[in-house]
DNA sequence: ATAGAATGAAAGTGTTTACTTGCATACAGG
DNA sequence: CCTGTATGCAAGTAAACACTTTCATTCTAT
């Protein structure tokens, strides 16, 4: 990727962050790269081209790799702050206001499965812990994807509460939402029959 | 409100809530108004005036009024069942979809604030009615502010991934879903010291 | 030093957009 | 029957849009 294709990207991904995909012209994307606007074309086929190539970059797609999942000390409280912490760093409110921006339906079909896999990864992957957490006796074994549900939309919800409304909403501190829900899910799950 | 107008707010909110406020034009809402595009400019100012009267109506706006939490039992199993409950059957997809749909440079500043009354109205009768519980003894004194954004949290988080991904990110139904996560919870706050 | 590639500048393409105008028609109330 | 209001229809406006073309300039690798 050279340097001016990279800048036309970042200057497209941005706008379409704070703009949305419909809102964002050429032309914007052009001036805020600090390139002609012919060059947008003479590098990428078209204005889609531009932002479905910036979906392919970590960069603006996020890295939520399942790695998170790897070092975890098998142990119910930490690990699951460990989980919410993880997405809340890597799934910033930039990553938020730009799923939220690529929802067009110019290019709804090509963004939408890609936006959708981070939640799937996460989804999936904290299953799996909980499987293995309760084949080591360390949890109940309760419906495991209904748990992961639990703690997910509560992390997705604040992350995206977050990222729309700042603090007007709740002036709830990151950690200590995490460590609050957390305690509540674990004594909730281990006092059941 | 005459019935021509309303035609046209109908046609241009459920544009809105399927294409987003940029990409729908006013000739796609005269068409699915079934009026002459020039009506629309002679019933309304502009197109922007027209999306936001539609966002007075409550038909388009949701009614989630802080009546639900009138009709309560005081106590916490049924009372959070029926929160969650009726939280979902009021903000469906439909809404969730148009709230995204009105989040365009051309008019953000009039529509952020009424989009957030309704999770800040939510969110702060929670607070209300979990200070009534405490008073009456019926739960523990904890943050009662953190308590309602972890509710709150999960319920917006459930209502948002659902309408955005259907059954495509997991398939646990909504009833499940809530009885699971009120039952943790209120086993999580109760076996606290 | 020179060739080739990358870029800017400027002008322009056809299309779409929000919004307007003028006039014909239908229809309801007095 | 007449008059005013609502609407359709057709045409049109100026601006904005994505995208193109031509040519001049700058940079880079050999």
């Amino acid at each position: 990727m050279d340097e001016t294709s990279q800048k036309i990207i970042d200057a497209a991904m941005s706008l379409v962050r704070d703009k949305g995909y419909v809102a964002t012209t050429t032309k914007d994307i052009a001036k805020l790269a600090g390139v002609n606007e012919c060059t947008l074309f003479r590098k990428f086929k078209n204005k889609k081209d531009i932002v479905l190539n910036g979906m392919e970059q970590e960069k603006w797609r996020g890295n939520l790799t399942p790695e998170i999942f790897k070092h975890v000390k098998w142990e119910l409280a930490p690990d699951l702050e460990m989980f919410m912490t993880e997405y809340m760093s890597r799934i910033t409110p930039d990553f938020v206001k730009l799923s939220i921006g690529l929802r067009a339906p110019q290019l709804y079909e090509e963004s939408a499965p890609l936006v959708m896999k981070v939640p799937q990864a996460f989804l999936s992957s904290l299953i799996e812990y909980f499987r293995e957490m309760v084949q080591r006796g360390k949890m109940p074994d309760l419906d495991l994807e209904c748990l992961a549900m639990t703690i997910f939309s509560s992390t997705f919800g604040y992350t995206f509460l977050r990222a729309s409304f700042e603090d007007n909403l709740s002036s709830i501190k990151q950690e200590q939402f995490i460590k609050q829900s957390v305690e509540t899910f674990i004594h909730g799950i281990i006092h059941k029959q």
